[in-house]
DNA sequence: AATGAGGGCAACCGCGGAACT
DNA sequence: CAGTTCCGCGGTTGCCCTCAT
C-alpha cells in the first residue's frame, strides 16, 4: 500500500502552480524569508505543503536562477562532475550558479545522456559503451578496491583504440593510498570503504587546490609505491581523461606532473623530492564503483 | 485538421538523515 | 534513548508542447 504524501493527508493542492500561488510565495518569502517551510503555506495563505513550496522556490521563484538554456561550458562541467560525482545532481549543481539540481537531473536525461551514447560513452560509467560492460567490470570489481597486503603486479589493461596516438603519451599518476590516506585524515581504504567514498573523503578533507572550482587534490611526492592498486588507479586515469571531452585536460598540465605507475621509477628522483607536489584528478577513482 | 509519438520539464513521491522533543 | 517532525535529495511520473504523419 502506497504511503499517501502530506498534501494528499491534508486535502491540499497539487499540480502546477498559478501565477496567483507563485506572487503570494513570492511576497511571503521577500518580506519574511522562509524560515520553516512548514508553515510557509500557511502564512503566505496557500493551499500547499511546505515541501511543495520549497520546491518551487527552489526550482523556479528563486531570484538568482539562471534561465535559458545550459552553455557549452556548463554542459562540459556536468559531464566531468558527474564523471566524478555520479547522480549527486545536488552537489553538481551547487558548482553551477544559478542552476537547481532538478534542472540538472533534467539535462542530463533528456539531453546529455542521448550525446554520449551517440558518442560511443556509456553515460553511468563514463567509458566506452562496448568495454564498459565486460572486461573492464571484472578488472575493477570491489573486491580490486581494497589494496593489497602484499605488493603484486597487475598488467594495465590494453587501452581503447586512440584517434590521436599521441595520448598514449599521457603521462599517469602514481599513488600510495597510505599517504594519500594520512594526508587527507580519511578513513583506512583496507575498511569497507570504496573508492568512491575515498575520493569524496578526500575532496572534502584535504586542502584541495581548486582549480576551476574543482577539488585537485595536492599528494606528497612520497607516492611512489608500485602496486596493483596503484597500477589499476593509473589506468584508470588514462581512461577518464582520455574519454572526457578535453575541456579539463588543460588542467593537468602545468604543475600537475603524473608518473608513470605499475612498477616504474618515481620521476621525483632529483633532490627535492619532497617538495613535490603531484595533483591528480579525483573523478578518476569515482569511476571505479 | 486530426492524431499519435516523442521530448522536455515541472512537480510529486518516498526515503534517509538531522534536529527536536 | 526513542519517537516525531522537518528538510533535502534522487528517482519517477505525468502534463504539455512540438513535430511528423
Amino acid at each position: 500500500m502506497a504511503k499517501q504524501s502530506c498534501c494528499h493527508k491534508k486535502k491540499l493542492r497539487r499540480g502546477l502552480w498559478s501565477p496567483e500561488e507563485d506572487e503570494k510565495l513570492m511576497n511571503h518569502i521577500a518580506k519574511y524569508g522562509h524560515g520553516c517551510w512548514s508553515s510557509v503555506p500557511k502564512l503566505a495563505g496557500l493551499e500547499r505543503c511546505g515541501k511543495s513550496c520549497r520546491l518551487r522556490w527552489i526550482n523556479y521563484l528563486r531570484p538568482d536562477l539562471k534561465k535559458g538554456t545550459f552553455s557549452q561550458e556548463e554542459e562540459d562541467l556536468i559531464i566531468h562532475l558527474h564523471s566524478l560525482l555520479g547522480n549527486k545532481w545536488s552537489q553538481i549543481a551547487a558548482q553551477l550558479p544559478g542552476r537547481t539540481d532538478n534542472e540538472v537531473k533534467n539535462f542530463w536525461n533528456s539531453y546529455i545522456k542521448k550525446r554520449l551514447r551517440e558518442r560511443g560513452i556509456d553515460p553511468t560509467t563514463h567509458q566506452p559503451l562496448a568495454a564498459a560492460s565486460s572486461s573492464r567490470a571484472a578488472v575493477f570489481g570491489d573486491a580490486d578496491l581494497i589494496p593489497p597486503t602484499t605488493t603484486t603486479t597487475t598488467p594495465l589493461q590494453a587501452p581503447p583504440p586512440l584517434a590521436d596516438p599521441t595520448m598514449l603519451d599521457w603521462p599517469v599518476v602514481s599513488v600510495d593510498m597510505d599517504a594519500l590516506q594520512q594526508h587527507c585524515g580519511i578513513p583506512s581504504a583496507s575498511s569497507s570503504s570504496t573508492l568512491t567514498s575515498m575520493a569524496a573523503d578526500a575532496a572534502e578533507h584535504c586542502n584541495a587546490n581548486v582549480v576551476g572550482g574543482l577539488p585537485w587534490l595536492e599528494l606528497g611526492a612520497n607516492a611512489g609505491v608500485d602496486s596493483s592498486y596503484a597500477g589499476a588507479l593509473a589506468e584508470e586515469l588514462r581512461w577518464s581523461e582520455y574519454y572526457f571531452d578535453g575541456a579539463f585536460q588543460a588542467q593537468q598540465g602545468g604543475g600537475a606532473l603524473l608518473q608513470q605507475a605499475a612498477g616504474q621509477q618515481c620521476v621525483y628522483s632529483g633532490n627535492n623530492k619532497d617538495d613535490v607536489a603531484v595533483h591528480f584528478d579525483v573523478h578518476g577513482l569515482s569511476n571505479w564503483c
